[in-house]
DNA sequence: TTGTATGCGTTATCAT
DNA sequence: ATGATAACGCATACAA
């Protein structure tokens, strides 16, 4: 394979001058890069990006570390953060950590391998504990949920106040007795707890009673477990007319168990989910839901890390941002 | 930030030793081991991946080019092959091509630019014209349709039968008249174009006559687009009983369009996907579709790929794995 | 405008 | 069991 000697070597000029024409650089006379470019093509030169990164300290490559792309809100934030990434091109290396505590943090030790120039990490299995290990040297921004106030920049969804207006949205079409469907609620900053918390506030706030009864915490946040529940409710009788759904796959596994359960939506029961992911309007019924802008928070989300980047010299205050929402009203809320 | 020479001074041993240490070799007697760990440990020490890269000439990286992860069978597919090549100790950067031609090219020419150790190239937009571009001298494996025969190991769904055996489910759970639902027949090899013929060679085993106004294009195999389109063919009065969809994602929009139809399944049409994707299980009614076993054609992909990648001297001959497939048989079909 | 010399951090080879 | 040396391919100061 043809290094940058050997094309010098046959264009008759230094390595330096070939850098240069490879670089885009000016000062190099028209004729002189004609007779590089010649050679360039007719060794099939490449460059090693090895050489290059090794000697510029940067890979051009960022990491992202997530559970698994498979789940409809990653797939969703790793297709929005890789398109985010192209416009600075940077590429994108995905680690799935399966919301393995162990596992974000080995995306994070990678990172310190200056394997990436900057890591973006969706924290799920790590905690407030966890914040002294972001504690490091070199771009990480947190999107995402669980850490709060940690050493580094911080994208996050607004969990409360979206989940606080899909809550009022149920009430204000006619429940009254509205159900959580929710992960475990292990401590006050996951997105459970978070979602659930918005949820309290907008029963309080519409003078309803908060009946524990309604509150549904599921082992896993999977479609599975979401429809076992909703048949198990009924099977129960508990008696409720609206559930808010954490995540639309929890959403997508409760109409599939109330339909389980000969339960009409929206006659019977209204329900909404949390981040309108493309299916949310195909399904019949069409899913009520909550918008996050997930395009904006991987923009966001990289930029930031981009700026970090960049920066030389003492730090910058880290910077918090939470995205925008909106409520997207269908069907299953009788929109 | 230290380096291995400062671990060394640090240590009191050589650069050579570090490394050693560092890579797990014999011959190095425990004390020194304890002694360059524990300056390893004070120095906060981390290898230079960029460094090792270009020192060993491999970069411990695979590329995955696919049109785009939030795609349900993409996203499937990029968490398997992701889950794969981390047995090999491989990581997996990730390229969205947008299923443009140009940009798969483009991620060829990334891969040949020794950026990544090899790539596991997904071609939508690339055609049979394109074969010359894949004579590269380094490690290529297609998955996917599009391009068969071509110069590198192929991996490819068994799309012809298992269409045929969909349709063939229709027939025998009685429909007459089955439509399929699928994107421009480009040519003789792309996606749309394998399955439909399944979904003709399997009319043609029952005795059913293949009517041309059966056959509906989609300019996209979207949900939307499907589901315009199911409309469409009621709206039309077009006279079917059965529907063979060649994606899921297709399915999914033509459920949500006969729903809108007031048309039920599978009472009054029958329905059948492609892809066993997720939520397929989940929605109301149920879908009936075709499971590929995307996690053994990933499987096989990588392991295809680190073969090639270990192999020295004369190539071996391209190797073609077409996957398994199974029926899952749900609501959509009466199942 | 072009060339020379040097170093980025690591590991393979060979020597001790 | 450990060390000295060189080289991987590129880009940057600096010189010309």
């Amino acid at each position: 394979m043809a290094t940058i000697q050997d094309v010098a070597k046959a264009a008759g000029v230094s390595a330096m001058t070939v850098s240069n024409v490879l670089n885009d650089r000016p000062h190099v006379r028209p004729a002189t890069r004609a007779r590089v470019l010649e050679a360039m093509a007719r060794l099939d030169y490449r460059v090693n990006v090895a050489a290059r990164n090794l000697r510029k300290g940067r890979t051009g490559t960022i990491g992202l570390a997530v559970p698994e792309v498979n789940r409809p809100y990653y797939g969703r934030l790793a297709a929005a953060v890789i398109t985010a990434a192209g416009r600075h091109s940077l590429r994108v290396s995905i680690e799935q950590t399966g919301a393995r505590r162990e596992d974000e943090l080995a995306a994070l030790t990678l990172s310190r391998n200056r394997l990436y120039d900057g890591l973006i990490l969706s924290t799920v299995g790590m905690g407030q504990a966890d914040v002294e290990a972001l504690e490091v040297d070199h771009p990480v921004v947190i999107l995402g949920e669980r850490i709060f106030g940690g050493p580094v920049d911080h994208v996050a969804m607004p969990n409360v106040a979206a989940s606080a207006a899909a809550t009022r949205h149920l009430v204000e079409r006619g429940c009254r007795r509205v159900a959580v469907i929710c992960g475990e609620l292990r401590d006050e900053v996951d997105v459970s707890s978070l979602r659930h918390s918005g949820y309290r506030q907008a029963l309080a706030g519409a003078g309803l009673a908060a009946d524990p009864g309604l509150v549904q915490s599921l082992p896993a946040l999977t479609m599975d477990a979401a429809a076992r529940r909703a048949r198990a409710m009924m099977a129960e009788g508990l008696d409720f007319d609206g559930v808010f759904c954490v995540t639309d796959t929890v959403a997508m596994g409760v109409l599939r168990g109330l339909a389980d359960a000969g339960v009409r939506v929206p006659e019977q029961v209204r329900v909404i989910g949390f981040d309108n992911v493309d299916e949310s309007a195909f399904l019949v019924p069409s899913l009520s839901t909550v918008d996050p802008d997930h395009d904006l928070m991987a923009e966001r989300a990289v930029t930031l890390l981009v700026a970090r980047m960049g920066r030389e010299g003492p730090p910058a205050a880290q910077e918090e941002f939470v995205g925008p929402f909106s409520l997207v009203v269908r069907e299953s809320t009788g929109g």
